[in-house]
DNA sequence: ACAATTTGACCGGG
DNA sequence: CCCGGTCAAATTGT
């Protein structure tokens, strides 16, 4: 079982990709009988443990995947407004309205407008459920993956448009463990709006230098998280609705199917949600999983940020 | 009325 | 051809 996520490795590497699931399986029952056994008043360090071998597990089969399917320095070009390289979405509306195109054309005419993300830099965070990153996410895609019971989510940044960001990243539910969400972080964020995060909290740092920015958000932030319960609620809000639908149904699966329902109740996933808050908030976990990141890149700036948001 | 999400179709890589 | 990523029309939410 398990398995699926990543299907892209040649053999050896495969290997060992499936002994780090197997064990990132361990971990997370580990973590499971912490969670039942310690009651939600948290403050445990084995918790904090299991949490930090789970993000080990999950970095190290990031660095894995990333590994051998790419060896690109790849920083995309950020450039808003080129129209060189602007695929075929910034100006598609003239096109389409001479939309009297003899062709049968219920869809317009997409053919060779439609451009693939080049793979750059991935990072992989699993995360309990409903975590708030704080950027600003715009769904734009919804898929079932094969051999994979709950479906991936795609979103890009809201400013993708106006700003010209190129960040996106997947969601998709942990089928060994349906109260954690692995979230894949493609690419990195360069726009400058928090929507979503009060000015408050920026007011310490100038708005360059991010790492400087990132550092500083680490120290200084650890205890006021003023954003935190409003958009917290709405992303509770909006998982439930999201999970409510066929948690399988997708393509093969009919027989088993019945079990699949009994995904864990929404107290346990508030529970367990509560204590890795707790849990994370007393200590620097994240920071030190640097190790995932430095090795290669630029961009990491930006996904050390998103790191100190997990970590309230 | 506008903005965000849903959803089926399309596209390109393997 | 299959699968996963993306687009965009339709739908739903604010």
């Amino acid at each position: 079982m398990g398995c699926s996520w990543p299907e892209n490795s040649p053999s050896k590497p495969r290997k060992a990709i499936e002994e780090l699931i197997q064990g990132r399986e361990f971990a997370n029952q580990l973590r499971g009988l912490l969670s039942k056994s310690i009651g939600y008043d948290g403050s445990a360090p084995e918790k904090d443990l299991v949490l930090k071998i789970l993000n080990s597990f999950a970095n190290t089969l990031s660095l894995l995947n990333s590994a051998e399917s790419d060896v690109d320095v790849d920083v995309t070009q950020v450039q808003p407004n080129t129209q060189a390289s602007s695929p075929c979405w910034d100006a598609p509306k003239s096109e389409s309205s001479g939309e009297s195109c003899r062709s049968i054309s219920t869809v317009k005419d997409r053919r060779g407008c439609y451009k693939r993300r080049r793979t750059s830099q991935t990072i992989t965070k699993d995360t309990p459920t409903l975590i708030d990153d704080g950027h600003a996410w715009r769904k734009y895609g919804q898929k079932a993956i094969l051999n994979a019971k709950y479906p991936r989510h795609y979103y890009r940044c809201t400013h993708k448009h106006d700003q010209g960001c190129q960040a996106a990243k997947q969601v998709q539910r942990i089928q060994e463990d349906p109260v954690m969400h692995r979230t894949i972080y493609i690419g990195h964020h360069t726009c400058r709006t928090f929507s979503k995060v009060p000015e408050l909290i920026l007011d310490a740092s100038p708005d360059d230098s991010p790492f400087v920015l990132s550092f500083d958000n680490t120290f200084t932030n650890k205890h006021n998280h003023p954003f935190l319960s409003s958009s917290f609620q709405s992303v509770v809000k909006q998982e439930y609705k999201e999970e409510m639908p066929a948690a399988d149904d997708i393509t093969h699966n009919n027989q088993s199917s019945s079990s699949d329902y009994l995904v864990s109740p929404d107290e346990t996933a508030l529970e367990s949600f509560y204590n890795s808050i707790t849990d994370l908030s007393s200590s620097p976990i994240e920071s030190d999983n640097g190790d995932g990141i430095s090795r290669t890149l630029v961009g990491s700036a930006d996904f050390a940020d998103a790191d100190l948001l997990f970590e309230f």
